[in-house]
DNA sequence: CTGAAAGCGCTAACAG
DNA sequence: CTGTTAGCGCTTTCAG
């Protein structure tokens, strides 16, 4: 076994061949002879020679390698689509090269360069804050998958370009939650944003719409957030637990837990004085006590989509048209109207979880 | 612009130099000419040159490239391990590749045969399976190093090898909880474990022991969950509340959290009926109601510093030793034991978390 | 200070 | 069926 790092040489001295051999017998080629091939084999596993994918990429112009930006892989909702779309990868052939952007455009770009320099087949990227034709340019021309882009021309009713989008349908989930909302009784509805995120703006929109399209009367009270993640601002709470709307929608789980749990201090009762309701469903959307009603997004699927989209263009050599995934009405304790919720222990896991999915839209392509 | 990938050749002809001394220029080596430069500088800039980092690795026999294997970025505790480790590789102007092992040994084999075919750089394992022998055996030469390995050798009072190896001090951070549970007035203890992980064992063991060391009498409780991640069966909440044991130490966070909710849902009160602590400190721990009592693990910084140990390793040639990084008892409210806790809505904040370090080892070492 | 040339490890024609 | 040869894009002697 040589010190250095075992070349194709390596092999095919060992095997007696020639390089051209070893590589044609190691990728199976058709036509080379069976002993041959065997020796070949052989060889490369008393070696344990693995093929330098540098040098192989450098002859093919493909790397097989896919570049994905998440905004940080501390949130669980981007573990999971990293989950998603590795699985895909992965299973394809495809090595993932990750980054974070901490919503820092600076980083999103030097992010974008390394994708570059890796000359990596295709490329995802996750919530990214970057407009989708300055990506396009700089990765150009790898294709390229945008999933739930934040960049704030994306805010409230403009729309993805047509193609290599991804993203769940925020507002038919929104739709259905209001409904049922609605239909549970409730009428002052609140919303608890997150600045700075597109999809804050959206989600806040479709609020609105959904509320004056239902008929429901009285201006959306609108709160906001700007604390870290993991929290909200005791004073937020505190309005919040003052004004007791009906029900208070939040950007996303993570501000829904925080505020489940700030409100709690302050001695609101969830659901009975006020209901709260998130976005993403979470693990631990089913954990809190109560149950965090919530708007599911398809969050392991949308990364995997987003990879066998890559995986489509680079065989067809087009990008598919935009998408928007279905997402699930989760409702849980935190929407519960007083009363309606009788003996606890009774039937713990029946009183739980109801689904309801709604109907698609006539094409899932961009609006 | 050309149609095809901008090369050196392009920058060169561009500027009217030799690719050499694009080369140069390029990388500011300080004999060339600084209007050649600056020359050379603007047309990489005009044709969006960025150098084919495989076509580099090739002759520099370096990638600038670590290879990162994790269980599963599902879950939260990895998720801060790999942004950790990625933010310090990427400040070195390393890249990162990433590979879920989901807890499957050939997963994670072939997750390491990619590495090397990468050619990685440095190699870091999170919760590894596989036996560090043979993971060292087959990603050599490259350093390697492994974050809270999980090999089943590694169960109970095994140690890691001497180099290379960095984890939480678990069980520093099991006495001081055992410390404090004791002197909160707990005697009944009872441990909730996931099979099949080594840390379970090693968990398990830490707190038998504490227990011995200070004296309280009787077996520990084990319980086992075999459910997923972010459950626990019906029938295990089940029989700990018919137990009642005084104090129940989970695993890990997401184990403690779910079983915080099914006690809630069987009518038992935590902390009056039963304490319950995790392990981790994930954000969720405290906003569970009850806040989580757990054991905080310097996620973030295992992932970092197994990074820095990586560059190091390679800066130096020389693997630094093993490395056990200090925990922190984290005490919310689900170990109050009754009474302790008055006026709820008084002082919502200051009745909240105690942190509580235990004193160094002697040295932070291999055992 | 700059250019020519060799070569990193591999695959793909093109001849045998 | 197999060997020879020519690069893939880049860095680095070695000469000017």
């Amino acid at each position: 076994v040589p010190a250095h790092r075992v070349t194709i040489a390596d092999v095919a001295a060992m095997s007696g061949v020639s390089v051209a051999t070893v590589s044609r017998a190691l990728l199976d080629y058709p036509q080379v002879n069976a002993k041959t091939r065997e020796r070949v084999a052989q060889a490369a596993r008393a070696l344990g020679y693995l093929p330098n994918r540098a040098a192989r990429s450098l002859v093919l112009r493909a790397t097989q390698t896919f570049g994905l930006l998440i905004p940080d892989a501390t949130d669980p909702i981007h573990g999971q689509l990293v989950a998603g779309f590795e699985q895909e990868a992965a299973a394809a052939g495809y090595t993932v090269i990750l980054a974070n952007g901490f919503d820092s455009p600076e980083r999103e770009r030097r992010a974008l360069e390394t994708f570059v320099m890796h000359r990596a087949d295709g490329i995802a990227l996750i919530g990214s804050i970057l407009s989708q034709p300055e990506a396009r340019a700089t990765v150009r021309p790898s294709p390229i998958v945008f999933v739930n882009g934040e960049h704030p021309s994306l805010a409230g009713n403009h729309s993805d370009l047509p193609t290599g989008c991804i993203r769940a349908d925020d507002a038919l989930g929104i739709d259905a939650a209001v409904a049922h909302l609605i239909e549970e009784g409730y009428r002052r509805f609140a919303y608890v944003g997150s600045p700075g995120y597109a999809s804050d703006l959206t989600r806040r929109r479709a609020v609105a719409r959904s509320l004056k399209r239902a008929g429901v009367v009285g201006r959306l009270q609108v709160y906001v957030s700007r604390a870290g993640a993991w929290e909200v601002e005791a004073g937020l709470a505190a309005s919040i637990a003052g004004d007791r709307p009906d029900v208070v929608l939040c950007y996303d789980d993570k501000l829904a837990l925080s505020l489940l749990n700030a409100l709690g201090k302050l001695g609101v009762r969830v659901p009975q004085d006020v209901g709260v309701v998130g976005f993403d469903d979470i693990p631990f959307a089913r954990l809190s006590s109560p149950g965090l009603t919530t708007i599911a997004q398809p969050a392991e699927n949308l990364g995997s989509r987003a990879a066998a989209m890559l995986l489509d263009a680079i065989k067809t050599g087009t990008m598919a048209r935009s998408a928007r995934l279905p997402v699930t009405l989760i409702v849980r304790e935190s929407t519960r109207p007083s009363g309606r919720t009788s003996g606890a222990a009774a039937q713990p896991d029946d009183r739980a979880t109801r689904r309801i999915t709604p109907p698609a839209r006539g094409r899932s392509g961009a609006r």
